[in-house]
DNA sequence: TTGACTCAACATCCTTTGCTACAA
DNA sequence: TTGTAGGTTTCCATGTTGAGTCA
Protein backbone atom coordinates (compact mmCIF):
# COMPACT_ATOMS: atom_id res chain seq x y z
CA UNK A 1 0.00 0.00 0.00
CA UNK A 2 1.28 3.29 -0.88
CA UNK A 3 -0.07 6.71 0.07
CA UNK A 4 0.36 9.61 -2.14
CA UNK A 5 -0.04 12.85 -0.78
CA UNK A 6 0.59 17.11 -2.42
CA UNK A 7 2.90 18.95 -0.12
CA UNK A 8 4.10 22.49 -2.08
CA UNK A 9 3.86 21.62 -5.02
CA UNK A 10 5.70 18.06 -4.98
CA UNK A 11 4.04 14.63 -4.48
CA UNK A 12 5.34 12.77 -1.58
CA UNK A 13 4.96 8.82 -2.24
CA UNK A 14 5.18 6.84 1.45
CA UNK A 15 5.54 3.26 1.40
CA UNK A 16 9.12 2.64 0.52
CA UNK A 17 8.69 2.85 -3.61
CA UNK A 18 10.70 4.56 -5.27
CA UNK A 19 8.96 6.43 -8.12
CA UNK A 20 10.25 7.48 -11.98
CA UNK A 21 11.76 11.02 -11.19
CA UNK A 22 11.66 11.49 -7.11
CA UNK A 23 13.99 11.46 -4.56
CA UNK A 24 14.46 9.98 -1.40
CA UNK A 25 13.87 13.55 1.08
CA UNK A 26 15.09 12.56 4.86
CA UNK A 27 13.00 14.82 6.85
CA UNK A 28 9.82 13.53 5.03
CA UNK A 29 10.30 9.72 5.51
CA UNK A 30 8.99 9.65 1.61
CA UNK A 31 10.14 9.89 -1.72
CA UNK A 32 9.26 13.13 -3.15
CA UNK A 33 9.03 13.91 -6.40
CA UNK A 34 7.33 17.56 -9.05
CA UNK A 35 4.05 17.52 -8.80
CA UNK A 36 3.74 17.50 -12.74
CA UNK A 37 4.16 13.69 -12.48
CA UNK A 38 1.39 13.20 -10.81
CA UNK A 39 -0.19 11.38 -13.68
CA UNK A 40 2.88 9.02 -14.54
CA UNK A 41 3.59 8.31 -10.99
CA UNK A 42 -0.35 7.28 -10.70
CA UNK A 43 0.23 5.38 -14.00
CA UNK A 44 3.32 3.52 -12.86
CA UNK A 45 1.58 2.41 -9.69
CA UNK A 46 -1.25 1.09 -11.62
CA UNK A 47 0.73 -0.98 -13.77
CA UNK A 48 3.04 -1.96 -11.07
CA UNK A 49 -0.23 -3.54 -9.59
CA UNK A 50 0.19 -1.46 -6.10
CA UNK A 51 -2.60 -0.30 -4.19
CA UNK A 52 -2.99 3.01 -3.20
CA UNK A 53 -4.16 5.93 -1.19
CA UNK A 54 -4.23 8.92 -3.18
CA UNK A 55 -4.93 12.08 -1.27
CA UNK A 56 -3.55 14.66 -3.65
CA UNK A 57 -5.67 16.18 -5.03
CA UNK A 58 -8.48 18.82 -3.07
CA UNK A 59 -10.55 19.51 -5.75
CA UNK A 60 -12.26 23.03 -5.27
CA UNK A 61 -16.66 21.39 -5.72
CA UNK A 62 -18.24 22.03 -9.32
CA UNK A 63 -21.38 21.78 -10.40
CA UNK A 64 -21.76 19.89 -14.01
CA UNK A 65 -20.53 22.57 -16.30
CA UNK A 66 -22.91 22.76 -19.41
CA UNK A 67 -21.57 24.61 -22.87
CA UNK A 68 -24.70 26.13 -24.68
CA UNK A 69 -22.20 27.31 -27.86
CA UNK A 70 -21.98 24.64 -30.41
CA UNK A 71 -18.42 24.85 -31.64
CA UNK A 72 -17.32 24.78 -34.66
CA UNK A 73 -16.02 21.70 -36.98
CA UNK A 74 -12.71 22.60 -36.49
CA UNK A 75 -12.90 23.53 -32.83
CA UNK A 76 -14.74 19.87 -32.23
CA UNK A 77 -11.79 18.36 -34.05
CA UNK A 78 -9.06 19.96 -31.94
CA UNK A 79 -10.95 19.27 -28.61
CA UNK A 80 -11.06 15.30 -29.80
CA UNK A 81 -7.52 15.85 -30.81
CA UNK A 82 -6.88 16.42 -26.98
CA UNK A 83 -9.17 14.10 -25.69
CA UNK A 84 -7.49 11.57 -27.51
CA UNK A 85 -3.59 12.74 -26.35
CA UNK A 86 -4.93 11.83 -23.15
CA UNK A 87 -5.97 15.30 -22.54
CA UNK A 88 -2.60 16.87 -22.54
CA UNK A 89 -1.54 19.47 -25.20
CA UNK A 90 -1.61 22.41 -26.85
CA UNK A 91 -3.73 23.59 -29.38
CA UNK A 92 -2.45 26.17 -31.96
CA UNK A 93 -5.02 28.39 -34.03
CA UNK A 94 -4.70 32.21 -35.05
CA UNK A 95 -6.24 35.07 -33.33
CA UNK A 96 -10.08 35.43 -34.00
CA UNK A 97 -10.53 31.82 -34.54
CA UNK A 98 -12.33 31.24 -31.29
CA UNK A 99 -10.19 29.71 -28.32
CA UNK A 100 -11.59 30.31 -25.75
CA UNK A 101 -14.82 28.11 -27.31
CA UNK A 102 -12.12 25.23 -27.40
CA UNK A 103 -11.16 25.62 -23.69
CA UNK A 104 -14.70 25.84 -22.73
CA UNK A 105 -15.48 22.78 -24.13
CA UNK A 106 -12.94 21.11 -22.54
CA UNK A 107 -13.60 22.84 -19.03
CA UNK A 108 -16.90 21.40 -19.50
CA UNK A 109 -15.50 18.06 -20.11
CA UNK A 110 -12.79 18.44 -16.81
CA UNK A 111 -13.41 20.58 -13.74
CA UNK A 112 -12.86 22.48 -11.71
CA UNK A 113 -9.91 24.53 -14.11
CA UNK A 114 -8.03 27.32 -13.66
CA UNK A 115 -7.26 29.52 -16.61
CA UNK A 116 -4.03 30.82 -16.52
CA UNK A 117 -3.48 34.50 -18.59
CA UNK A 118 -0.45 36.71 -19.32
CA UNK A 119 -2.80 40.26 -18.83
CA UNK A 120 -5.33 41.57 -16.58
CA UNK A 121 -7.36 43.02 -19.58
CA UNK A 122 -7.54 38.95 -20.76
CA UNK A 123 -8.15 37.79 -17.36
CA UNK A 124 -11.24 40.13 -17.50
CA UNK A 125 -12.45 39.46 -20.68
CA UNK A 126 -12.18 35.37 -19.30
CA UNK A 127 -14.25 35.71 -16.74
CA UNK A 128 -17.16 37.39 -18.33
CA UNK A 129 -17.03 35.17 -21.33
CA UNK A 130 -16.93 32.07 -19.05
CA UNK A 131 -19.93 33.45 -16.35
CA UNK A 132 -22.13 33.89 -19.56
CA UNK A 133 -21.47 30.90 -20.69
CA UNK A 134 -21.79 29.00 -17.90
CA UNK A 135 -23.71 30.84 -15.39
CA UNK A 136 -21.41 30.20 -12.44
CA UNK A 137 -19.61 32.72 -10.35
CA UNK A 138 -16.16 32.53 -11.78
CA UNK A 139 -13.24 32.50 -8.94
CA UNK A 140 -9.81 35.80 -9.64
CA UNK A 141 -6.33 34.93 -8.83
CA UNK A 142 -4.58 37.97 -9.63
CA UNK A 143 -2.72 41.07 -7.27
CA UNK A 144 -6.28 42.88 -6.14
CA UNK A 145 -8.10 39.50 -5.75
CA UNK A 146 -7.95 35.85 -4.50
CA UNK A 147 -10.97 33.83 -4.75
CA UNK A 148 -11.63 30.11 -5.83
CA UNK A 149 -14.34 28.97 -7.55
CA UNK A 150 -15.60 25.66 -9.86
CA UNK A 151 -13.46 27.97 -13.27
CA UNK A 152 -10.56 30.07 -11.80
CA UNK A 153 -8.60 32.50 -13.96
CA UNK A 154 -5.35 33.88 -12.74
CA UNK A 155 -2.83 36.27 -13.90
CA UNK A 156 0.70 33.83 -14.47
CA UNK A 157 2.48 36.51 -12.25
CA UNK A 158 -0.34 35.38 -9.30
CA UNK A 159 -0.41 31.63 -10.15
CA UNK A 160 3.47 31.55 -10.01
CA UNK A 161 3.71 33.06 -6.62
CA UNK A 162 0.69 31.11 -5.26
CA UNK A 163 1.47 27.46 -7.34
CA UNK A 164 2.32 26.00 -4.48
CA UNK A 165 -1.75 26.38 -2.90
CA UNK A 166 -3.27 26.09 -6.28
CA UNK A 167 -1.56 22.97 -7.78
CA UNK A 168 -3.90 20.48 -6.21
CA UNK A 169 -7.05 22.20 -6.60
CA UNK A 170 -8.21 21.72 -10.12
CA UNK A 171 -8.39 18.98 -12.50
CA UNK A 172 -7.89 20.94 -15.76
CA UNK A 173 -5.52 23.17 -16.19
CA UNK A 174 -5.49 25.49 -19.36
CA UNK A 175 -2.85 28.54 -20.27
CA UNK A 176 -4.00 30.92 -22.45
CA UNK A 177 -0.79 32.34 -24.86
CA UNK A 178 0.63 28.93 -23.51
CA UNK A 179 3.59 30.44 -25.27
CA UNK A 180 4.79 32.35 -22.21
CA UNK A 181 5.12 28.89 -20.31
CA UNK A 182 8.41 27.78 -20.57
CA UNK A 183 10.26 30.87 -19.52
CA UNK A 184 12.29 30.57 -16.64
CA UNK A 185 9.74 31.70 -13.71
CA UNK A 186 6.54 30.78 -15.24
CA UNK A 187 7.55 26.78 -16.04
CA UNK A 188 7.56 26.15 -12.52
CA UNK A 189 3.62 27.04 -12.74
CA UNK A 190 3.26 23.84 -14.70
CA UNK A 191 5.37 22.11 -12.36
CA UNK A 192 4.40 22.97 -9.66
CA UNK A 193 0.94 21.95 -10.40
CA UNK A 194 -0.08 18.18 -10.00
CA UNK A 195 -3.79 18.92 -12.44
CA UNK A 196 -3.91 16.04 -14.72
CA UNK A 197 -5.09 17.34 -17.63
CA UNK A 198 -3.76 20.52 -19.34
CA UNK A 199 -4.36 22.52 -22.28
CA UNK A 200 -2.28 25.26 -24.00
CA UNK A 201 -3.89 27.52 -26.37
CA UNK A 202 -1.68 30.06 -28.79
CA UNK A 203 -1.49 31.43 -32.21
CA UNK A 204 2.36 30.16 -32.12
CA UNK A 205 4.27 27.86 -31.19
CA UNK A 206 7.52 28.58 -31.58
CA UNK A 207 9.70 31.14 -29.54
CA UNK A 208 12.80 32.63 -30.61
CA UNK A 209 15.01 31.41 -27.91
CA UNK A 210 13.73 27.69 -28.75
CA UNK A 211 12.46 27.15 -25.71
CA UNK A 212 9.01 25.78 -27.07
CA UNK A 213 10.79 22.25 -26.98
CA UNK A 214 9.64 22.43 -23.07
CA UNK A 215 6.41 22.31 -23.61
CA UNK A 216 5.77 18.51 -24.26
CA UNK A 217 7.29 18.18 -20.80
CA UNK A 218 4.88 20.99 -19.21
CA UNK A 219 1.68 20.71 -20.92
CA UNK A 220 1.78 18.03 -23.78
CA UNK A 221 2.90 18.90 -27.40
CA UNK A 222 1.06 20.09 -30.41
CA UNK A 223 -2.28 18.00 -30.52
CA UNK A 224 -4.37 20.52 -32.82
CA UNK A 225 -2.86 23.44 -35.12
CA UNK A 226 -5.02 25.12 -38.27
CA UNK A 227 -2.80 27.88 -40.04
CA UNK A 228 -3.96 31.09 -40.65
CA UNK A 229 -3.98 30.29 -44.50
CA UNK A 230 -6.23 27.25 -44.30
CA UNK A 231 -9.24 29.82 -42.36
CA UNK A 232 -8.61 32.54 -44.66
CA UNK A 233 -12.04 33.44 -46.50
CA UNK A 234 -14.04 30.86 -44.91
CA UNK A 235 -13.73 31.53 -41.18
CA UNK A 236 -11.44 34.90 -41.35
CA UNK A 237 -10.80 37.79 -44.05
CA UNK A 238 -9.24 36.88 -46.90
CA UNK A 239 -5.70 39.00 -46.59
CA UNK A 240 -2.98 40.22 -48.76
CA UNK A 241 0.71 40.90 -47.55
CA UNK A 242 2.52 44.07 -49.24
CA UNK A 243 6.38 44.76 -49.05
CA UNK A 244 7.21 48.15 -49.71
CA UNK A 245 10.76 49.43 -49.58
CA UNK A 246 12.24 52.48 -48.96
CA UNK A 247 15.52 53.89 -49.22
CA UNK A 248 17.17 55.61 -46.18
CA UNK A 249 17.97 59.62 -46.57
CA UNK A 250 22.02 60.26 -47.77
CA UNK A 251 22.77 61.36 -44.31
CA UNK A 252 20.66 58.45 -42.34
CA UNK A 253 22.41 56.13 -44.90
CA UNK A 254 25.83 57.53 -43.97
CA UNK A 255 25.18 57.29 -39.94
CA UNK A 256 24.08 53.47 -40.70
CA UNK A 257 27.28 52.46 -42.78
CA UNK A 258 29.10 54.42 -39.73
CA UNK A 259 27.67 52.31 -36.58
CA UNK A 260 27.76 49.06 -38.91
CA UNK A 261 31.43 49.41 -39.72
CA UNK A 262 32.14 49.76 -36.09
CA UNK A 263 30.31 46.76 -35.15
CA UNK A 264 31.39 44.74 -37.75
CA UNK A 265 35.04 45.42 -36.87
CA UNK A 266 34.85 44.44 -33.95
CA UNK A 267 33.18 41.33 -34.58
CA UNK A 268 35.57 40.83 -37.43
CA UNK A 269 39.07 41.75 -35.28
CA UNK A 270 37.75 39.63 -32.00
CA UNK A 271 36.64 37.05 -34.46
CA UNK A 272 33.41 36.56 -33.26
CA UNK A 273 30.80 34.89 -35.88
CA UNK A 274 27.45 35.19 -35.02
CA UNK A 275 25.28 32.37 -35.24
CA UNK A 276 22.55 31.74 -33.05
CA UNK A 277 20.42 33.51 -30.27
CA UNK A 278 23.26 32.20 -27.63
CA UNK A 279 26.36 33.38 -29.67
CA UNK A 280 24.79 37.39 -29.55
CA UNK A 281 23.71 36.92 -26.12
CA UNK A 282 27.38 36.24 -25.13
CA UNK A 283 28.56 38.96 -27.04
CA UNK A 284 25.84 40.96 -24.70
CA UNK A 285 27.81 39.28 -21.51
CA UNK A 286 31.14 40.13 -22.95
CA UNK A 287 29.79 43.80 -23.17
CA UNK A 288 29.74 43.98 -19.56
CA UNK A 289 33.27 43.60 -19.33
CA UNK A 290 34.73 44.78 -22.45
CA UNK A 291 34.56 48.56 -23.06
CA UNK A 292 34.93 47.61 -26.80
CA UNK A 293 31.99 45.00 -26.76
CA UNK A 294 29.95 47.48 -25.19
CA UNK A 295 30.78 50.15 -28.04
CA UNK A 296 29.97 47.77 -30.78
CA UNK A 297 26.82 46.93 -29.43
CA UNK A 298 25.65 50.48 -29.10
CA UNK A 299 26.97 51.25 -32.63
CA UNK A 300 24.45 48.28 -33.51
CA UNK A 301 21.93 49.72 -31.47
CA UNK A 302 21.82 52.99 -32.98
CA UNK A 303 22.71 51.65 -36.84
CA UNK A 304 19.06 49.44 -36.06
CA UNK A 305 17.07 52.40 -35.15
CA UNK A 306 17.79 54.84 -37.76
CA UNK A 307 16.76 51.86 -40.13
CA UNK A 308 13.86 51.26 -37.92
CA UNK A 309 12.79 54.73 -37.80
CA UNK A 310 13.98 56.42 -41.38
CA UNK A 311 12.14 59.31 -42.50
CA UNK A 312 11.66 57.79 -45.54
CA UNK A 313 9.08 55.77 -44.21
CA UNK A 314 7.09 58.58 -43.40
CA UNK A 315 6.50 59.43 -46.79
CA UNK A 316 5.72 55.55 -47.61
CA UNK A 317 3.30 56.01 -44.97
CA UNK A 318 1.57 59.06 -45.92
CA UNK A 319 0.96 57.24 -49.97
CA UNK A 320 -0.61 54.35 -48.28
CA UNK A 321 -2.87 56.33 -46.12
CA UNK A 322 -4.15 59.05 -48.77
CA UNK A 323 -4.42 55.00 -50.61
CA UNK A 324 -6.65 54.08 -48.20
CA UNK A 325 -8.55 56.77 -47.09
CA UNK A 326 -11.82 54.99 -46.69
CA UNK A 327 -10.40 51.82 -44.09
CA UNK A 328 -9.26 51.17 -40.89
CA UNK A 329 -5.78 51.07 -40.08
CA UNK A 330 -4.10 50.57 -37.51
CA UNK A 331 -0.08 51.36 -37.53
CA UNK A 332 2.54 49.50 -36.03
CA UNK A 333 6.00 49.92 -35.01
CA UNK A 334 9.11 49.09 -33.06
CA UNK A 335 9.82 51.99 -30.80
CA UNK A 336 8.05 54.65 -29.66
CA UNK A 337 9.89 57.72 -30.95
CA UNK A 338 8.19 56.70 -33.57
CA UNK A 339 4.44 56.60 -32.40
CA UNK A 340 4.95 59.82 -31.59
CA UNK A 341 6.24 61.64 -34.72
CA UNK A 342 3.45 60.05 -36.26
CA UNK A 343 0.83 60.95 -33.96
CA UNK A 344 2.17 64.24 -33.98
CA UNK A 345 2.51 64.68 -38.03
CA UNK A 346 -0.36 62.57 -39.41
CA UNK A 347 -2.65 63.47 -36.27
CA UNK A 348 -3.31 60.41 -35.22
CA UNK A 349 -4.46 58.75 -32.18
CA UNK A 350 -1.59 56.59 -30.28
CA UNK A 351 -1.72 53.50 -27.22
CA UNK A 352 1.73 52.95 -26.04
CA UNK A 353 2.52 51.29 -22.17
CA UNK A 354 2.77 54.81 -20.98
CA UNK A 355 -0.99 55.59 -21.81
CA UNK A 356 -3.16 55.24 -18.59
CA UNK A 357 -6.36 52.73 -18.52
CA UNK A 358 -8.37 55.25 -19.10
CA UNK A 359 -6.98 57.04 -22.39
CA UNK A 360 -6.51 53.77 -23.90
CA UNK A 361 -10.32 51.82 -23.41
CA UNK A 362 -11.34 55.29 -24.89
CA UNK A 363 -9.10 55.53 -27.92
CA UNK A 364 -9.76 52.02 -28.77
CA UNK A 365 -13.95 52.89 -28.48
CA UNK A 366 -13.72 55.95 -30.80
CA UNK A 367 -11.68 53.61 -33.51
CA UNK A 368 -14.14 50.74 -32.81
CA UNK A 369 -17.01 53.46 -33.37
CA UNK A 370 -15.10 54.70 -36.58
CA UNK A 371 -14.84 58.02 -35.02
CA UNK A 372 -10.99 57.86 -35.16
CA UNK A 373 -9.90 56.07 -38.78
CA UNK A 374 -6.29 55.31 -37.74
CA UNK A 375 -4.48 54.55 -34.64
CA UNK A 376 -0.92 54.13 -34.41
CA UNK A 377 1.16 51.47 -31.57
CA UNK A 378 4.11 49.97 -30.62
CA UNK A 379 3.83 46.56 -29.36
CA UNK A 380 1.23 47.54 -26.56
CA UNK A 381 -1.53 46.45 -28.98
CA UNK A 382 0.40 42.47 -30.06
CA UNK A 383 -1.33 40.38 -27.42
CA UNK A 384 -4.21 40.25 -24.90
CA UNK A 385 -5.95 43.47 -25.71
CA UNK A 386 -9.15 43.35 -27.64
CA UNK A 387 -8.62 44.86 -30.39
CA UNK A 388 -11.20 46.62 -32.39
CA UNK A 389 -11.56 45.40 -36.13
CA UNK A 390 -9.31 47.03 -38.78
CA UNK A 391 -8.86 46.09 -42.40
CA UNK A 392 -5.39 47.60 -42.82
CA UNK A 393 -2.35 47.18 -41.01
CA UNK A 394 1.12 48.85 -41.30
CA UNK A 395 4.11 47.72 -39.93
CA UNK A 396 6.13 50.52 -40.42
CA UNK A 397 8.90 48.56 -38.10
CA UNK A 398 9.29 45.56 -35.88
CA UNK A 399 11.11 42.56 -34.45
CA UNK A 400 12.31 39.39 -36.52
CA UNK A 401 9.76 37.89 -34.19
CA UNK A 402 7.28 35.27 -36.33
CA UNK A 403 5.32 35.73 -32.77
CA UNK A 404 5.19 39.59 -33.51
CA UNK A 405 4.01 39.20 -36.54
CA UNK A 406 1.46 36.49 -36.86
CA UNK A 407 -0.63 38.66 -33.49
CA UNK A 408 -0.22 41.59 -35.74
CA UNK A 409 -1.73 40.26 -38.76
CA UNK A 410 -4.59 38.52 -36.01
CA UNK A 411 -5.58 42.14 -35.74
CA UNK A 412 -6.79 42.70 -39.64
CA UNK A 413 -8.22 39.03 -39.54
CA UNK A 414 -11.75 39.27 -38.02
CA UNK A 415 -13.81 38.42 -40.80
CA UNK A 416 -16.33 41.37 -42.39
CA UNK A 417 -18.51 40.64 -45.45
CA UNK A 418 -15.85 39.72 -48.19
CA UNK A 419 -13.82 42.60 -48.01
CA UNK A 420 -9.89 41.61 -48.42
CA UNK A 421 -7.81 43.06 -45.49
CA UNK A 422 -4.13 43.98 -46.37
CA UNK A 423 -0.66 44.20 -44.51
CA UNK A 424 1.75 45.99 -45.45
CA UNK A 425 5.21 46.43 -44.08
CA UNK A 426 7.52 49.11 -44.84
CA UNK A 427 11.38 48.34 -44.90
CA UNK A 428 13.92 49.99 -45.29
CA UNK A 429 16.13 48.47 -47.86
CA UNK A 430 20.23 47.45 -48.26
CA UNK A 431 20.05 47.64 -43.86
CA UNK A 432 19.63 44.43 -41.66
CA UNK A 433 15.90 45.45 -41.37
CA UNK A 434 15.54 43.62 -44.67
CA UNK A 435 16.45 40.39 -42.77
CA UNK A 436 14.24 40.72 -40.23
CA UNK A 437 11.24 41.10 -41.94
CA UNK A 438 12.29 37.80 -43.18
CA UNK A 439 12.81 36.52 -40.39
CA UNK A 440 9.07 37.08 -39.13
CA UNK A 441 7.77 35.88 -42.21
CA UNK A 442 8.63 31.95 -42.31
CA UNK A 443 6.27 30.09 -43.07
CA UNK A 444 3.59 32.57 -42.59
CA UNK A 445 2.72 34.43 -46.71
CA UNK A 446 3.28 31.18 -48.54
C1' DT B 1 -10.13 53.33 -3.09
C1' DT B 2 -6.99 55.64 -6.13
C1' DG B 3 -2.85 56.98 -8.11
C1' DA B 4 2.00 57.30 -8.42
C1' DC B 5 5.68 55.02 -7.87
C1' DT B 6 9.37 50.95 -7.87
C1' DC B 7 10.67 46.41 -8.93
C1' DA B 8 11.00 41.93 -11.16
C1' DA B 9 10.07 39.38 -15.02
C1' DC B 10 9.56 38.66 -19.79
C1' DA B 11 10.75 39.38 -24.92
C1' DT B 12 13.75 40.63 -28.49
C1' DC B 13 18.64 41.32 -29.54
C1' DC B 14 21.57 36.89 -34.72
C1' DT B 15 22.75 34.29 -39.71
C1' DT B 16 28.65 37.86 -44.48
C1' DT B 17 33.45 36.23 -44.67
C1' DG B 18 36.95 34.73 -40.48
C1' DC B 19 38.87 30.44 -35.63
C1' DT B 20 39.80 25.96 -33.24
C1' DA B 21 39.06 21.55 -31.20
C1' DC B 22 36.68 17.69 -31.34
C1' DA B 23 33.25 14.18 -32.97
C1' DA B 24 31.08 11.62 -36.60
C1' DT C 1 36.98 15.08 -44.50
C1' DT C 2 33.10 17.38 -42.93
C1' DG C 3 30.23 19.28 -39.55
C1' DT C 4 29.44 21.60 -35.37
C1' DA C 5 29.86 23.38 -30.81
C1' DG C 6 32.33 26.63 -28.21
C1' DG C 7 31.80 28.89 -22.41
C1' DT C 8 30.36 30.74 -17.18
C1' DT C 9 29.27 33.05 -13.38
C1' DT C 10 22.75 37.90 -14.89
C1' DC C 11 22.61 41.14 -19.40
C1' DC C 12 24.51 46.64 -24.10
C1' DA C 13 18.96 48.82 -24.94
C1' DT C 14 13.91 49.24 -25.46
C1' DG C 15 9.27 47.96 -24.66
C1' DT C 16 5.75 46.00 -21.72
C1' DT C 17 3.22 44.04 -17.72
C1' DG C 18 1.66 42.59 -12.95
C1' DA C 19 2.46 42.95 -8.14
C1' DG C 20 3.52 45.44 -4.24
C1' DT C 21 4.18 49.66 -1.45
C1' DC C 22 3.10 54.02 0.24
C1' DA C 23 0.80 58.41 0.60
Amino acid sequence: MIRLAYDKGTILVYGNVRVPGSVWDTRAGAYRAPAYLYKDIRAYGESSGFTFRDDVLDLVPSPELKMRTVLRDYQERAVSAWDRAGRWGVVVLPTGAGKTHVAMKAISMANPAIVVVPTLDLLAQWKERLEDEFGIDVGVYSGDEHSLGPVTVATYDTAYIRAAELGNRFLLAVFDEVHHLPSTGYSTIAEMFACPARLGLTATYEREDGRHSELPRLVGGKVFEKSVESLKGEHLAPFELKRIYVRLTPEEEAQYQKDMEIYKNYLKENHIILRTPRDFERLVMRSGRDRHAREAILARHRARAVALNSSSKLEALADVLRKHSGDKVLIFTEHNELVYRISRQFLIPFITYKTGGEERSRNLAEFKAGNYRALVTSKVLDEGVDVPDASVGIILSGSGSKREFVQRLGRILRKKGDKKAVLYEIISGSTSEVKTSYRRHRGVDK
